[in-house]
DNA sequence: TCAGCATATCAGTTTTTCCAATATTGTATA
DNA sequence: TATACAATATTGGAAAAACTGATATGCTGA
């Protein structure tokens, strides 16, 4: 089983190049280190390092390696830090509607990040239709509403705030030919095979960029799963626009997925939080909506 | 500093409920574990769990924690498998196909962990309505799709291998009044809120089992996000009975969702593969029905 | 060839981790 | 209110892992 200690020897050793230097910068000797990273070539059946007289450089599995390396060492740094003071003082209910492309992808994990720092305030999660939605808030049969807001219907006795627009970048795997280029126009994407992801809100505007002039893609995949998609990406066999909101860098498996900006101006994804105009907030809801603001704009995801 | 070895009984005390249980499973002795635990808690200056006469429960503090925890060890088996020996042999071409429930669930992780091994082997994902698909395999459009094997069309021409009997159950959080009683019976959970996962094809399954004898119960939501009905289930707020394939012990925030086997029998969701009963499967086609075959009777999921 | 600088190996020591037995604590029950 | 029960906490000694320091080995460039 891979350590802890094994990780961070391992990337001490990647950032000076060789042993020694990493043992002194570990205070721990040299034998300790070298020791640490055989064991860790022996666990994982594969060179990470090739051996040079000055030193050490990776190999190809261990670059790949790296980067996990890389997160696991950020991951524990989080961890330590992760131990939060929580506010029990505000208490309430709040019920909150929005539309399953936006739930699963950011806001769940934004509302239970909520509800660990106010475990006294109660989320109310409906999933519908942003016309429902919008029904919903009106009849007050909901506080706040999750919608892409560029959609929403204007003068239905709403009112709303947008806290992110999203660019729409593409999505291409790391080694994809489109990564060597300086710009990226449309008509070079249309060129590619294209992942689409199905969503009820979202893929109105989403499907729009292809015109006559541009030309349009070979559609691979049209899914519901975002996962599905980004691993398409990930592997090189599709390339997909989408808006930096679900965007991650890994895949499950660790393949990286890079996005690159376009010559074009594309739509941005307006993503914000609506409530009725009549009538007033309950502090709850105004702290979620808050937790809302701060937490996409604060790159919490 | 905080350890690979400490994360993992970590996260073992949160599945198990309790340190003795954890040890159990770990293969190590119960004092080994606790004192696994304190010392991290001593490290991050503050109690992860609360001590009840019945085991341990996570603190708000340990909720926060788990999650970072979830991402290390999920980072550290990426690593692992980075670096796996891959099969350049068989190349060719899959078409598979899937209904959503099935896909985002098991079938990405089997996918990843296939495509991985097989690089060269390029696996085309589709997702359809069950009808759809085995339209799609008897005409050739595809090779191989995931399916409800209980719910397949028979005599349509299709060969098919169940190769997992999920029971459903239901769903409750840990201290709701359910988890009291010796023997739970429909007529039981019909008196409860009631979640419901939307999905195309289990749903017809799921909804089945509300008779005029058993009484229906409140649909308190229907969502097609399972986190969304395990967030309201883990919150007390829902019940709900589902498959075994999609069960977690934990919602993100580290509350704690327990299954009951109901009284009455229910009809078990039996997931595998179908293919066209004319023409053969190709070398790589046949390799991937192996993948899903061994991921999850083996347990990856 | 040989100095210089790097990694590899190995035996012995230190530190960590583990086990087994036992103490302690809180709940349910009679 | 005693008692059984089921869980965690503690502790001393054993086992395993990690580290050190000395030494072997290998490559480069003057």
């Amino acid at each position: 089983m891979l350590t802890h200690r094994q990780i961070r020897y391992f990337l001490a050793v990647v950032d000076a190049g060789q042993v020694s230097a990493a043992a002194r910068a570990l205070n721990v000797s040299q034998s300790a280190v070298t020791l640490s990273i055989k064991d860790m070539e022996g666990m994982l059946g594969t060179a990470l390092f090739d051996r040079l007289p000055t030193g050490l450089r990776l190999t190809r599995a261990g670059q790949q390696f790296r980067h996990h390396a890389r997160d696991i060492a950020v991951s524990f740094e989080a961890a330590m830090k992760s131990v939060e003071a929580t506010d029990d003082a505000v208490t309430g209910r709040v019920r909150l509607g929005m539309s399953w492309t936006l739930s699963s992808y950011f806001a769940i994990p934004v509302i239970e990040h909520f509800t660990r720092q106010h475990p006294r305030i109660d989320v109310e999660l409906t999933e519908e239709p942003r016309e429902v939605l919008e029904q919903a808030l009106v009849e007050d049969q909901l506080d706040l509403a999750l919608v892409l807001t560029s959609n929403l219907t204007s003068g239905a006795g709403l009112k709303s705030r947008t806290f992110h627009r999203s660019p729409r970048r593409l999505w291409v795997s790391v080694d994809h030919p489109l990564t060597r280029q300086k710009t990226v126009t449309l008509t070079d994407v249309a060129k590619h095979p294209y992942a689409v992801l199905r969503s009820d809100d979202a893929d109105k505007q989403g499907l729009a960029y292809w015109t006559d002039l541009t030309g349009h893609p070979e559609i691979k995949l049209i899914s519901t799963s975002v996962e599905a998609v980004r691993s398409l990406v990930a592997a090189g066999r599709a390339v997909t626009i989408l808006s930096d909101v679900i965007y991650r860098p890994w895949t499950l498996d660790g393949r990286r997925v890079e996005r690159i900006d376009l010559a074009e101006a594309i739509p941005t994804m307006d993503v914000g939080i609506a409530w009725s105009a009549a009538g007033t907030l309950s502090p709850a809801a105004k702290l979620l909506r808050g937790a809302f603001n701060t937490s996409i704009s604060g790159g919490h995801i």
